[in-house]
DNA sequence: ATGGCAGAAGCATTCTGA
């Protein structure tokens, strides 16, 4: 029986990070990775790193701002299907990749899709009320995908706090952006899909977070908030063995804001 | 209410992030 681990990463520029994200797909053993805030074209896309590395890539990147891809194990996993955007959503801002990932070892596909949530600014804001319309129109493209891949994993980073538990400062966010009542009701209208947030599926330390500020000591003090998620379907959620967040990487030097988190699934 | 820090664009300073 083979555990297959898919992973989510908000790099803040790939051009700066490309070396931890090799390191850490070696460290992790990860299979696939999903990755956010790469803010490069795709002629620019480090394709030859992570071929080297034995990952296939497919890439929806942009200049500047925003940028997704999908890094897929060349030994373990098949890749097809992929999908550049939400379907039928246009959007200048490139924050969805998505591919079908068949074991090669054997096993069902996983339809494995991942996302840049806009940050929304703060409630009210034009760019919140894009994040918000963003989601809706996520919520309204789901359903097909699950039709044809009923076992699907939607990670990234979704830019939402769960809960509570998910920040430092409960009363301090309260109602401002990442955990606003539009933003969770958004964020609930995905998970009444049947999907269910993976973290939270198993025992997990308390104050775990997957970005921190750069500013403040944030991460020395450990005030961070749990944005990057991977929420797995119902029809995969049987096949879930483990899910945890990799803070090692943000304490390297010029590290991202964000840490890696994963998932493992039984093929 | 604002700054702090980081990255990109581009060369002084602004925009964005969460």
């Amino acid at each position: 029986m083979t555990t297959l681990t898919f992973a989510s990463w908000n790099v803040n520029s790939l051009k700066v990070r490309l070396a931890h994200v090799v390191d850490w797909l070696e460290r992790s053993g990860a299979d696939a990775l999903a990755l956010q805030e790469t803010k490069l074209v795709d002629s620019a896309f480090p394709r030859d790193a992570f071929a080297e590395a034995g990952f296939d890539a497919f890439v929806f990147g942009q200049k500047t701002y925003n940028g997704v891809a999908l890094l897929v194990r060349r030994e373990t996993l098949a890749a097809s299907d992929p999908v550049y955007g939400i379907p039928d959503y246009p959007d200048p801002q490139r924050r969805l990749v998505g591919a079908t990932l068949t074991p090669k070892a054997g096993g069902e596909p996983i339809r494995f899709l991942g996302g840049y949530f806009p940050n929304g600014a703060e409630p009210g804001a034009a760019r919140y009320l894009y994040k918000l319309d963003w989601i809706a129109a996520l919520v309204r493209a789901l359903p097909e995908m699950l039709r044809v891949t009923p076992r699907l994993i939607l990670g990234g980073d979704f830019n939402i706090a769960p809960t509570d538990a998910d920040l430092y400062d409960p009363e301090g966010w309260a109602g401002g952006i990442l955990c606003s009542a539009p933003e969770r009701r958004a964020l609930e209208a995905l998970l009444s899909l049947g999907l269910v947030d993976s973290y939270r599926l198993f025992a997990q330390p308390e104050r775990t977070y997957s970005w921190w500020d750069y500013r403040r000591k944030a991460f020395e003090e450990n005030k961070g908030v749990r944005i990057d998620l991977l929420l797995v379907s119902e029809a995969l959620r049987a096949a879930v063995r483990a899910a945890g967040i990799d803070a090692a990487p943000r304490a390297l030097a010029q590290p991202s804001d964000h840490a890696p988190v994963w998932v493992k699934v039984q093929a």
